[in-house]
DNA sequence: ATTCACTATGAATTATCGTTCATTTTAGCG
DNA sequence: CGCTAAAATGAACGATAATTCATAGTGAAT
């Protein structure tokens, strides 16, 4: 490679840096204002503003309004994906273990992210085929380790026999609840209690009994 | 009373019929365009047109265009209300048999209301105060008659005791799964086969081993 | 110093839409 | 058939907001 090839691939990395630096200040500005607003009362204006940008700039960096949003949402659910495996990696093999480390974490994740679940729930309608596409495709893929554990739980036997996808949503939605419900459960518990109810809940129906004693710290709120 | 008072009063009354009339009209329209295209969407000009009505006279039966959505989400709240209770009457006084039959009824209601469904987790944003709290009410008025029963069976020890505020919430939200992640579920499940595996699921969790094989009807999909 | 490519600006454009209101139609009644 | 009040119409208004584009700044290379 020659000398003059080395630095033009350099500035192309240096330009290239520089604008997901752009992006992401625009991203995080995008969903500070829409966690106030919501997206169709967000102003382009209002978005510039607080990204202290300008408005034509917004246009350089992203195709449109829409693209913004759909930019914002799957920032949101590929950080999702990103922090789950490494929890459940972290308390070791056992699958039920890992189950609740890993509904532990998610549910966390929705806690530190809530105005961003509330976002994909409102506004996916407004997003085009592609866009809901690979939103439901993240989701999927998000939530891979859950139904790993709970597959690998039921072929040991450690885990009552059902559907395992089934079981998967369902865990996926009672954490989501703790941010579409926030304004019931909220006054009653905090993250932590509501993961631990719920964790004693789940288990209860999922763990044979003659396997219970093993995980009475999980059982047991 | 005089007989012009009576007549006076009859032509109110028929008046008033006429009104409500009109205004599920337009409250039907609202929903089956809003259902297409979401609220932000819908110009009054297109809500009028699916009405068959001018764009004026829907500022005759509303104050605009937030307050039909809000009448809307309630409309179809209340319906929610009103056929619970009697759906778990129907099955008798065994408090399980009671919260089986009440989710059932709620899951076939969101069934029936998919879309309705999706629309007060999507515009819930959009209204003001008063009309978000007013949502708000209905729903636990709603989710009174789960609880009613959970509560119950937890006195008479059929159901494990846990917090039946969370139990009951646990149940609403899985029955809003089916209409959140139609995309998901609908594939692989009918509401049939789904209300099954969810009410195997959970009594799994909620019913104490040695009673449960009074319910085996239930616990087994 | 000048050029050049890239980055950034924000006023102007264009379009849409919620709301109003002057006007017309309808229905009931003497 | 008039008469009146209620019901209904839809063009016009005013405001807002997404998008474009002519213009300006920036800084590295010649």
């Amino acid at each position: 490679m020659s000398l003059a090839e080395s630095i033009s691939e350099m500035e192309e990395a240096v330009r290239s840096l520089r604008r997901d630096a752009r992006r992401r200040q625009v991203l995080d500005a995008a969903v500070a204002v829409m966690q106030r607003t919501g997206f169709h009362e967000m102003s382009m204006q209002a978005l510039a503003n607080e990204a202290s940008v300008s408005v034509g700039l917004l246009y350089t960096y992203f195709g449109g309004k829409e693209e913004i949003l759909l930019a914002a949402v799957l920032d949101i659910l590929n950080s999702f994906r990103d922090q789950l495996r490494p929890a459940m990696d972290a308390v070791g093999d056992d699958p039920v273990e890992r189950l609740a480390a890993g509904f532990r974490r998610y549910t966390e994740i929705v806690d530190e992210n809530r105005d961003a679940v509330l976002l994909t729930y409102r506004e996916s309608r407004t997003l085009d085929h592609a866009g809901l596409e690979q939103i439901k495709e993240l989701e999927v893929e998000t939530s891979a380790p859950l139904r790993d554990a709970v597959e690998a739980g039921m072929a040991r036997g450690i885990i009552r026999s059902a559907d395992p996808d089934l079981v998967t949503y369902d865990l996926m939605m009672l954490a989501h609840a703790w941010a579409l419900k926030a304004w019931h459960f909220e006054p009653k518990y905090s993250v932590e209690t509501f993961i631990r109810a719920q964790t004693a809940l789940v288990l209860q129906s999922l763990i044979p009994p003659s396997r219970r004693s093993h995980y009475r710290h999980l059982v047991e709120g």
